[in-house]
DNA sequence: ATTATTGTTCGTAATTTTGCGAACTACGAA
DNA sequence: TTCGTAGTTCGCAAAATTACGAACAATAAT
């Protein structure tokens, strides 16, 4: 009988990979690392940080959204952006165990 | 006078970035974790782990080889593939740190 | 010499990403 | 109402990513 191999990938392995595509570009880094240690999170700010057009700001900031890692609230005339504790808790999380689960001692290597 | 503003992003966001794109697929993700815990890591190992061709999985790890994850040595016939020790931790401390500086008690959200 | 095994590389196609300017929305102020 | 501010969305182009099969290289076995 033929070995039905699974054909997809685990959960796991698609969430992390989701988070680490999310950060997967200096930009992101970038505004990520502002938002997780500045007071002023407003768009505007952000866009001062970034050597790219306010257009590509908006893109990423949407990515790093869609990603869960973080929310924007609407402050008329301005938009605040703020790191989604919750996900960023959660993407730390899968990060640490990715790289504690390495036992290279007992490995090949 | 105008201020001038440094068009470039930082190094070390350039480096977190490329060890996170390197991380940034499933298929990725699934043989780092692969390489990280098991004995056996050649080529034809790991391509059964996958749901892809044989080719696109040199792809992918010749991307981890770039982004210095991983290293590849031949054994005749076969090539063995392991975690790059050295940059794996270098990559957990820039992630761990990058984890770590986010001080949302103090920010905007 | 031919064949089989193990991976890599090539060529190609489809999709996604990155980036920009221009147009647009929403709102408050003049 | 018209204008200015703050961002988003649209439309487009260029580049990178993902994926595959076919062809190739390198070695070992027959």
């Amino acid at each position: 009988m033929d070995v039905i191999k699974n054909k997809e990938y685990g959960l796991d392995q698609e969430q992390l990979a989701r988070f680490a595509k999310a950060m997967g570009h200096p930009a992101r880094i970038t505004i990520l690392n502002y938002l997780a240690s500045m007071d002023s999170c407003y768009f505007g700010e952000i866009h001062n940080e970034l050597p790219i057009a306010k257009a590509t700001v908006s893109q990423h900031l949407k990515e790093l959204k869609d990603a869960g890692l973080i929310q924007g609230e609407i402050e008329t005339p301005k938009v605040k952006y703020c790191i989604n504790r919750e996900n960023w808790e959660k993407a730390q999380s899968y990060f640490a165990t990715f790289f504690a689960d390495c036992k290279p001692k007992t490995s090949c290597c």
